[in-house]
RNA sequence: GGCGAGGUAGCUCAGUUGGUUAGAGCACACGACUCAUAAUCGUGGGGUCGGGGGUUCGAGUCCCCCCCUCGCCA
């Protein structure tokens, strides 16, 4: 049994999110710690709401709350929204927790201990429109080094580098596009990445394993132009984690905060120590998992995330890691996706544009969604979702070739032999056959679950579920009943087993369909068909079933048309 | 126009370090079956891998040029 540790992006609180950021890093990443746990293995799964920043303080006054009440409310929208999806975190933290602003403290005291910070006076953009100083995002301009006229303070879109708000030609706010800016002395905290540099890139490229997504884009910022930069990790806000030394005052950082990138990542630790918290646990209980001294030294880490967090993961995070000189552990392995696009378009948050999580339950149950979504993961390229595509894959896989598997052979037997396991025959070649079939595929299947591929994983569970309507189709014990009712219970008796197999197989996948399927069979047994022939024969003979109700039912032509018109527009 | 990402069967996509007749699912056609959510199973048609050069014994897979699409920005 393996210990693996598992974190998915934290979403931004900012609103609801989309079905792109879903499959971005939530969804595959459930995915992969409810197949881990599936096979016996320790998990766990941590996310978290990302509260803090102007982007926060935006829309608190927007939606006119205070900041802190506004982060709580839609922390808990977005809590309940993940169990709409069945996200099964071990716990979903938040970043504005007290346990990340003790740890935020703590690493920024541990890398000034040792000499990774600067303490830089700078000169820093203040709008007297908007009466604040700018934050990097918030500044548009001029990019020095491609001469791209819409670069943000904190980094040029056009060719990501990474930029200092002051570095822009020709700034304007942002917030109100207003130009009387000026330039203020203030006092700020830096990262002294370029002097991890080298452990960063040795450290990377130590990972051959890893996707390609990945590791371009770290070495990109590792080399490119004047590679990688010290960086700023302190802002002039008031809605963040005070800047502290550890637990002492930091001289000259009265009123300040920790830049959100900085304190972000380290909520991961802190939303383990917040679970151990909530369940009544010692420190202990957290720290073997994120403490090489203390008992992390056996778990693999394993992080997803969009490709536009891998930056930040691949370079910020862990240059906090190793700068601390403490045995926390640095992540073992970085899933990343591109993007989900939405009918000829982007998905996109600011114009309301796509299918939002809330939207999506509203319509449909979450196995619809988190089939057609991850069997669909924008893997090794963006991919697009379309109605009709949506339509055809849930109608076809889960009604069809599931659905219907369920269907047939549970009223099957009902008709024929009563709602339970017939006796009478022996296993044949058939059955042989069978279990060799399955025994393959569910090795490719669980080969691809473990190295995180997540569209073949899905086309791998597709194919077990097409092997049980080959076998039927092939045995026929409609027609063997007619001569040997023996014969035909041994086949009943096999496909009912088959289905519980499909409950336990499918339920990283499909968790509320794989409930019903068990919970029709009258079955609580969820172990893993480490021997396939074991596990076509859980279920003995007498044991009772129900036939259940329709698993999936299919999607029809009017509601298509009618959500392809309702999700046309933008989101009011 | 700038930058970025792509162009593989009607659709959505796979195609490892270049190597035998380019694959899957859906859709379509035909056949089988009738237990089942008009479901299932089998067979088949269908692609000059955007175009043109080049490297190579051999390129969807490497290099160059061009065309087109999408995104962001002008």
């Amino acid at each position: 049994m393996a210990r693996i540790l598992i974190t998915s992006a934290i979403p931004y609180i900012n609103g609801i999110k989309h079905l792109g950021n879903l499959v971005g890093s939530q969804l595959p990443a459930d995915l992969y710690a409810r197949y881990l746990r599936g096979r016996g293995h320790e998990v766990m799964f941590i996310c978290a709401t990302d509260e803090h920043g102007t982007p926060a303080e935006l829309a608190a006054a927007k939606a006119g709350e205070p900041v802190e009440t506004y982060c709580a409310r839609m922390h808990q929208v977005q809590k309940d929204i993940a169990q709409g999806f069945r996200l099964s975190f071990d716990h979903f933290g938040r970043s504005s927790s007290p346990q990340n602003h003790a740890l935020t403290q703590h690493f920024a005291g541990k890398l000034a201990e040792n000499g990774l910070i600067s303490e830089v006076s700078e000169k820093q953009v203040f709008c007297k429109t908007d009466n604040r100083f700018l934050p990097d995002r918030y500044i548009t301009g001029t990019c020095p080094e491609c001469g791209y006229e819409s670069a943000r303070g904190d980094q040029c879109e056009n060719c990501t580098k990474q930029l200092d708000p002051t570095d822009l030609i020709n700034p304007r706010s942002a917030i109100s596009g207003a130009t009387d800016l000026e330039v203020r002395e203030t006092k700020h905290l830096y990262l002294r990445q370029t002097l991890l540099k080298d452990r960063l890139a040795a450290w990377i490229d130590s990972k051959t394993d890893w996707p390609i997504l990945t590791t371009s884009i770290a070495k990109k910022w590792l080399n490119d132009g004047d590679g990688l930069q010290d960086r700023g990790i302190t802002r002039d806000l008031h809605w963040g984690v005070p800047v502290r030394k550890g637990t002492e005052d930091w001289p000259g950082m009265e009123g300040k905060v920790f830049y959100v990138w900085f304190d972000a990542p380290i909520e991961y630790i802190a939303a383990t120590a917040e679970w151990a918290n909530a369940q009544g646990l010692e420190d202990a209980a957290w720290q073997r998992w994120w403490r090489t001294d203390l008992g992390a030294d056996d778990v693999r880490y394993v992080q997803f995330m969009g490709k536009d967090n891998v930056p930040f993961h691949t370079l910020s995070f862990p240059a906090t890691i190793m700068g601390s000189g403490e045995p926390w552990k640095l992540v073992d392995y970085i899933k990343s996706f591109n993007y989900l696009n939405y009918d000829g378009g982007q998905f996109s948050t600011s114009q309301g544009r796509g299918v939002f999580m809330d939207q999506a339950l509203s319509i449909l149950p979450p196995d619809y969604w988190r089939w057609w979504l991850l069997s669909h993961a924008p893997e090794s390229a963006d991919s697009e979702f379309t109605w009709e595509n949506f339509q055809a894959s849930v109608n076809k896989d889960l009604a069809d070739v599931l659905g219907n598997f369920v269907s047939r052979i549970t009223k099957f037997c009902r008709a024929k032999f009563g709602e339970a396991l017939p006796a009478g025959g022996t296993l044949g070649p058939a059955e042989a056959a069978l279990t060799a079939e399955l025994s393959t595929r569910i090795h490719a299947y669980e080969t691809a679950m473990e190295a995180m591929e997540v569209r073949k994983a899905a086309a791998e569970l597709r194919a077990l579920w097409v092997a049980g309507n080959e076998y039927l189709q092939a045995a026929a014990p409609w027609s063997v009943i007619k001569t040997d009712a023996d014969q035909a219970a041994v086949i009943v008796r096999v496909s009912l087993n088959l289905m519980r197999l499909y409950a336990v197989l499918s339920r990283p996948f499909i968790p509320d369909a794989s409930a019903a399927m068990m919970q029709a069979l009258g079955c609580t047994d969820w172990d893993w068909p480490d021997d396939v022939a074991a596990g076509l024969n859980v279920l003995p003979i007498g044991h009772e079933f129900a036939v259940a109700d329709v698993l999936f039912e299919k999607i029809t032509d009017e509601q298509r048309s009618d959500w392809q018109a309702r999700f046309s527009g933008v989101r009011s």
